[in-house]
DNA sequence: CATGAATGAGGTTTCATTCAT
DNA sequence: TATGAATGAAACCTCATTCAT
């Protein structure tokens, strides 16, 4: 394994210094995964690379091998939480090919509102900083937000298209069943004193239901 | 030895140098709707004191007389954005008099959404700076909040007893009468090129109504 | 004099935070003065702007009130450096109108070489940093330097017309004739050794006469 | 207890980790024949070690096998670039038994100057950066220069004595043969413009004679 | 009351050098 | 012998706040 230019490349858009794909892939992930955490808990801006450092239980030389910048950090971890819960997408045709709309938007409904459970505070602090992205960085999230909602679109016109739906407005409603799940992340603060998110899968998923369903239940 | 330390007096919980309420109460309301302009566009911590004194047409030092520090500001604008929209609990118990729930809850919608609609970005900003407030201050806004919630919570109880609704969780849906009207500020980027104001209005309350009334339209 | 976009301006190309253009000269003077000495002696790369401050008996902060970056004092060392001994360019038309082209050049050589030597180390600080100023800026200076070499083009042309010189390469002259006065300032560690800037002067002037005169004295 | 420990030789005055001399100075001679190209287009400052280990395929971890520190390699440079063109001094003794000062004289700037503009842009960089070595290198380089002016004043002399050249300051004029060379690429920017090397070989040499050969030609 | 020049701590980022492998 | 990941001091620059005028 020969020259390669060492030093200074560029792996998935943002620079690094190292050369192994796979050690930059372990360490951003390390640097991700802390990061997501104390910025959730302080602020971005609040948070000095020297505290970062200190919380990743790395140098801050060493972080810096691995990110090109403070920016990035804050772009990898709102990437990977908007890109995160889009893995339902992929198994979204084939649902549609044996189920039906109904039991297709329940399902994913539930699949969606557990993954915002999961990624904790990501949802919400997505919804605080994605203004602070380079406008670049904020095209990229913003078009992989859209996507969530095309996806909840397919269920909805397939739902239309066999007559189990009837919406007014469908790209209104895909919008309501996606940002009704981020909400749950959003105002945990007051939401986590009225019910669980099991109650809450429940009652949003009939709240929808009861508003598109052509035979009320 | 000086009779007293010129100025420093405290106004509302925030320092200021100037004794005259009446111009400290003029002054902060010319730096507090220029700052909620500022910030709004380019982010509280993107914006520096220069930036903003620039934009206010005013010193630094000015702005230094009539408050305390930028946490300050940052305070009294999301103060006046969680404020503002109130003023319709007033007249809610006036309306429950004289109306049934379901119009008053109908009147209530459209009053909050075109009051979040009228106060252009600041929900948006509340949503994304409120964290960046001392606990304290972060606090006062949070309980404010939550009576917004208990005002709409209160229709919706009327509504209940009267056998107009039936509702399996009541906090919960009077949340969602509440953040919805938020969504638009928040989501406009993306609700703009679905809907108007007015569409919106339309179909969240069609979709509230259809969830919770006894008699389905 | 009301608002004018207080702070952020700009002046002669250099960002400033002042708007008092008076005032913007008078530090820039001041900071100029005193950089020259510091990065004469110590290098531009080696002197930080805390070790700068210091010597200007400035803060940091004051520093970059009137200044936009390190680079900007570099660039305004050097175009100061550049420009100075440009000042004769202006009487020389008159010069020639009155005196014989030799006598002007005689007279040239010295008013060049002399305030070579009044400006100190600036002159070779000139030769060792131009290479690390930005494109742009480095342009500025070739050009200005590129003029000097001009204005002596001038004196040997009318020479040639009115056949007192005999020159091959015109040009090539009149770089010499300015470049062998830098000399004095990138070599004095070596030529101080050996003679006064008066013999320099002298000894020089007949280097160049003996080659371009037709009449050899 | 260790026998010794290990590597950490002393060679040429500067630190190596190998004892094998054969190797460190092939070692050596591949890193400043890199460095030197590098440092010389980007500058000695604006080139991290980083950068040089890529340009120079090797690892910073062998770089620094060899060499001391960025310092030395520096140093090794400029000492190359000083010292290369000295080869001539050794024959110049012979040259000035059979042949005349004036012939001799030639020979040599056309020696000296095609070994300038050999060296590239070496000569150039030895100007810019020999400010940048310790004070103890610095010293070395500048007996180095003041060699090569020694070996010119003795031609010089040896033309005075055979009643060939009429010198009145004859250091000064064994400068400005030397530096009259170093020109050529300090200033090769402007100069490349108007003439060749061959031209301006021609053309200095004719000045520099003009000025001093007793019977003009 | 009003100004904005001045401060300097603290922010992000770089990079020469070391050392475990 | 050879590597390059890791370090952390120190670089440049920003900006909230003060205070003399």
């Amino acid at each position: 394994m020969k020259a390669q230019l060492a030093g200074n490349s560029n792996y998935d858009g943002i620079r690094s210094f190292s050369n192994d794909s796979e050690l930059i892939e372990f360490r951003r992930k390390e640097i991700i995964d802390k990061a997501t955490r104390v910025f959730v808990k302080n602020g971005f801006h609040q948070t000095s690379m020297h505290h970062l450092a200190a919380s990743c239980g790395m140098s801050i030389g060493m972080i810096y091998h691995y990110i090109g910048s403070k920016q990035d950090i804050l772009y990898l971890i709102i990437k990977e939480a908007v890109h995160r819960p889009n893995d339902w997408q992929q198994t979204l045709e084939d649902n549609l090919k044996y189920s039906s709309p109904t039991e297709v938007l329940k399902y994913l409904i539930r699949q969606y509102y557990t993954g915002v459970d999961n990624t904790g505070d990501n949802t919400l602090f997505t919804y605080q900083e994605t203004k602070n992205l380079d406008p670049e960085f904020r095209k990229t999230i913003m078009k992989a937000a859209a996507e969530d909602i095309k996806a909840i679109e397919k269920v909805l016109w397939a739902g239309v298209e066999k007559g189990e739906f009837k919406i007014a407005n469908i790209p209104l409603m895909a919008h309501n069943v996606i940002t009704l799940g981020h909400l749950w992340s959003v105002r945990k603060w007051f939401l986590g004193q009225v019910c669980t998110i099991e109650e809450y899968i429940e009652e949003q998923t009939s709240l929808i239901l009861n508003s598109i369903l052509v035979e009320k239940p």
